[in-house]
DNA sequence: CGTTTCGATCGAATCGTTTCGACTAGGCTA
DNA sequence: TAGCCTAGTCGAAACGATTCGATCGAAACG
């Protein structure tokens, strides 16, 4: 049998349809089961399908004539796997997932949009989701754009031509952080996720602020310092308890009366570090230190306590971000949609120590 | 701008060489850069490109004629999410994409391998890596065949014209078996990655190994029982930390002269659950209980131990498989490649507890 | 029994590129 | 000055399907 496939080069429908007397329409009728055909005709293009070992019609054939690719392009910032590290990215990813269907064939996954080296307007995708680009994405879109491409952006900043999936990022932090002055809290400190791609730890000033492009952190920052503003704020290079805990312990290494009593993380990884470090460092959560996180991811067994979060809806995300992109292709807009965060008291915040 | 764009239909090749007063061979030189083009007819080409907002060549297009997509697949066996979720395979992950390098446009990642609603044959791909797949892929992989597709496995049955990439995952299990032993260990348990797709937990019997496809599972468990033949295995519904302790809670309920001294556990994630059991049930290790894992995943601050385990070149492994796909594509046959294991002893095995 | 209708089939046009071979006009070598 | 090579350009033939409209019996209808 492997002569006969080296042999002949490669069945195509017309092959197919020789083989079976029929006319190519017909045989092509057979295979997209869009009209009518008997059903010996049809036994006889399969069995002459069978004979010459083939497999179908190609699927790039298909896509240029009917127009669309059936794959829908999920652009990260990252490296594949760092993406998929975050428990974020994955629940949203379930979320299309669900939302999506049994209808689409898969999700092309591209990496590192901001590399200017790879061409996104070269991949064989029907719609695009912008999933966690913080870095400038205009030029992205602009080629998507030429290319009739809907795009469907998760938490970015806002642009034309673009659906957005947004969350209540400021207002959430804001409720957040209100929680913890009613607790009597005044001298916090807040780490925050990655403000641009270059990903340097340090403290976040005024500049570093203006020069980034980082929408979720800088909204949630922003959100935090509605209700403390002179909250020093240090930023992480990613979203990882490691990451958390290095940064906490220079916060907290600190005399009593300087030390914030409590701190805002701006993701539970993060906020799970911050926790590791003061304990190692022997203060008492949340008695001496109050831990707001953000996310409400399960984490199983990783620290004792329940946290104090702001729990987002992951994979509600997703499905919206699935249904948009659904929306669009159906020729219909796809609506943007902002999703609340809701506050989920746990065990890691607490009153103020009094001092 | 807008309604420029929505009058005409969209531009193509043909639309910009008419613009520019060029041939569309030459205009196509131009974008594919693949023949002498004078400075002069390049730059008119461009700005009527720009005039007219096209954004390139047609993927589908492009694809159709030259025969490839620029797209490789990644086969899964669970949903996205779920088959991200396992840190190995986002080392693996992280493998791929080194060894792929630049050249490629991204990974189409195809979930569900086993759902036959979806036809693996329809998807635009050049070549495919089957991840983690323990269904039975035959039927998969004749489809993929069928289109003259190279596909790479991992940790697959081996298939014939299919490029294995695999670990030494019997021996490496009998290895750390015989380190148990050497440590006066015989009365062991093992749990077990999941062994089929219907992930039923439960006593591993004769009639599930034999009805079995899952082959890294299998391959374990013999290494395991060429050195403890009767040892007693529970099967897990994935590798996940809560199983280990679900599974670990049912092995360990029995008095101190039928339980087992030491549980190998086939992922470390497992064995991290199975750790867990044993102290909340007041077991010490590896005083009471040895804990033998495999994969040598770093799991930041998940116990207090370091485990021992069998590391495997997880990154090592997508390399391989990107390799063995480049090697296709050019037209070489890629190498089978098989890796191995190494024994990483912790704190977490240590000598039976004289009884 | 003439006409309409419908199921089944086919031919031909089309999707938007890439690429092969041919052709022209110069610049070189001999 | 004849002959050759090369850079630059072009026409036309793929690539492998889908789909529109036409055709042709046979069945259904009045």
């Amino acid at each position: 049998m492997d002569d006969r496939a080296s042999a002949h080069p490669r069945p195509t429908l017309a092959g197919v349809a020789a083989r079976a007397g029929v006319s190519v329409s017909t045989a092509s009728l057979v295979f997209s089961g869009r009209g009518p055909v008997a059903a010996a005709t049809r036994d006889r293009v399969l069995a002459a399908a069978a004979a010459l070992d083939y497999g179908g019609p190609d699927p790039t054939a298909r896509s240029l004539r009917r127009g669309s690719t059936g794959v829908i392009g999920v652009v990260t910032e990252d490296s594949l796997a760092d993406s998929f590290r975050d428990p974020m990215n994955l629940a949203l990813l379930d979320g299309i997932g669900e939302g999506l269907g049994e209808e689409r064939l898969g999700l092309l996954v591209i990496p590192r949009v901001s590399d200017p080296g790879i061409d996104l307007a070269a991949a064989p995708i029907d719609a695009a989701i912008l999933l966690g680009c913080t870095t400038d994405v205009a030029p992205a879109v602009a080629a998507l754009r030429r290319r009739r491409i809907p795009v469907v952006a998760i938490e970015a900043v806002p642009m034309q031509d673009v659906v957005a999936i947004d969350l209540d990022n400021r207002d959430a932090s804001r409720r957040g952080a209100e929680h913890l002055r009613e607790l009597g809290h005044h001298r916090i400190a807040i780490v925050t996720l990655p403000l641009d791609t270059a990903r340097s730890r340090g403290e976040v000033t005024a500049a570093r602020i203006a020069a980034s492009a980082a929408h979720t952190t800088l909204e949630r920052l922003a959100g935090a310092r509605d209700v403390f503003p002179d909250a020093v704020a240090h930023t992480a290079t990613g979203s990882r308890v490691d990451e958390g805990a290095r940064i906490a312990r220079d916060l907290l290494d600190l005399p009593v009366g300087e030390r914030p009593t409590a701190i805002v993380a701006q993701s539970d990884l993060l906020a799970v570090g911050v926790i590791r470090a003061a304990e190692l460092a022997g203060l008492d959560v949340p008695g001496d230190l109050s831990v707001l996180g953000f996310d409400g991811v399960r984490l199983e067994g990783a620290t004792a306590h329940v946290l104090t979060t702001l729990v987002q809806p992951a994979t509600e995300k997703g499905r919206a971000a699935a249904a948009a992109v659904l929306a669009e292709l159906a020729g219909e807009s796809g609506r943007a949609v902002l999703l609340r965060c809701e506050l989920r008291i746990g065990t890691t915040t607490g009153p103020a120590p009094a001092s």
